[in-house]
DNA sequence: GATTGCATCTCGTCC
DNA sequence: GGACGAGGTGCAATC
């Protein structure tokens, strides 16, 4: 990894494009390739490029030396006014990074051991990731009670788009319906779950959350949808 | 900016939780307490924490190091086996990134000079950033040919989703109009628009974008949305 | 290689 | 201070 710390401006265009007056940044240039210009605040640099295809020194007209990043449809050009400070060094790193509390390992659990716990046994597990028509619904359902599909849209926080998220499932749900009877034949034999050959009449509509931000329960009121709160650290 | 590139592991804890095993990587604290930890490639750190509450070093019962940063919910803690270099730096940075291109100058555009272009006079504008109950629509336009409303939504790069955000600002406007006929009165009377007092009956929608993701554009098409392009830098 | 959707998203803005 | 939505989102998994 180079670092250097240097009295620039900096020009990007690419997906969209901007200026950065003069002033010292500290320059990253990482061992794939991937640069990035930070300022001595918050998280996100203020210019980046993701392993960029070539990072190469160019002297301008005036004299001045430019960093120059680029790839197909981006570059980074930064003016050097002067090199305060430059370093190199090695960061040996093999590993990745142990996630816990993802949504997927949510999904995992609900999917398993903690859908009972969730559903108290009114709903049957069938399958995850069911492909809907409009995108694949979290998880889904069967209601033995009504014989009624549960559609099951798994978040870490819920928020308000969620619940349209889950009326778009159910309305693909529903002209897909339109076209024919298949629509759950498919997923019963798939995974051998008993399930009736019938159409999809009304189905149920569950969002599972570890947090629900404000209104988002009254919004699924609104739409018929169940809310469900599942703890942070699933067992 | 404190810079230190140690080998250490980490341990995160707050809104998830992460674990990093031992390697070297570069540590960046910043002076408004943020803090970066990264690897020697990638644009994201491999953890961080905005304007820390605290950040301090300090020694375990077995002698090792650790730097710990904390705010109310979080916790990042790093256990230092070994420090191979250490720096610290100012960056004087006063000025903020000019950005273009961004959806917020699309939106400006085209509610001046742009309207016309993209609408052909068949829809008049009304106002920007128009609460609709459920979030503001970008634009709100009036078609004087059937005295109906027209939802505008704005995009660099119109997504699915962004089908189903202007449908869920129709589904608020036509709610909100069985509460009153005032829905569009007020409008009308802030921005001086010489529109009739009347329903909303069935809105127009629109969907304008540079550019529009695959088959996003048939989903306009199924629910009665006009897509139409702008230009990426208009005039 | 393009597309999709999560993320400790980050970050500004507006209420 | 919380909520909302844009972002040059980044990034991995999936098709």
């Amino acid at each position: 990894m180079y670092l250097l710390q240097v009295d620039c401006d900096i020009r990007y265009t690419g997906r969209g494009s901007t200026f950065m007056s003069r002033g010292v940044r500290l320059i990253m240039i990482k061992s794939d390739n991937s640069i990035e210009i930070h300022q001595d605040k918050n998280i996100r640099p203020l210019n980046y490029m993701l392993r960029a295809e070539f990072i190469q020194f160019e002297m301008d007209a005036f004299g001045y030396d430019h960093l120059i990043a680029g790839s197909k449809d981006e570059t980074i050009d930064v003016t050097i006014y002067d090199t305060l400070f430059e370093t190199h060094m090695d960061l040996n790193d093999s590993d990745e990074l142990e996630r816990h509390g993802t949504e997927k390992q949510i999904q995992q659990w609900l999917s398993t051991d903690g859908f009972d716990d969730v559903f108290k046994g009114s709903v049957e597990f069938v399958t995850r990731e069911y492909q809907t028509g409009r995108g694949p619904v979290d998880l889904l359902g069967y209601d033995t009670r009504d014989k009624q599909v549960a559609l099951i849209e798994v978040k870490r926080v819920a928020k308000k788009s969620d619940v349209f998220q889950l009326l778009r499932y159910r309305s693909a749900l529903l002209e897909h319906a339109d076209d024919s009877d298949e629509t759950f034949v498919t997923v019963a034999k798939k995974d051998a779950f008993p399930m009736e050959t019938r159409r999809v009449q009304d189905p149920h509509m569950y969002l599972v959350a570890t947090r629900f931000r404000p209104h988002v329960k009254d919004e699924c009121e609104r739409f018929g949808i169940v809310a469900l709160n599942v703890p942070k650290n699933p067992v």
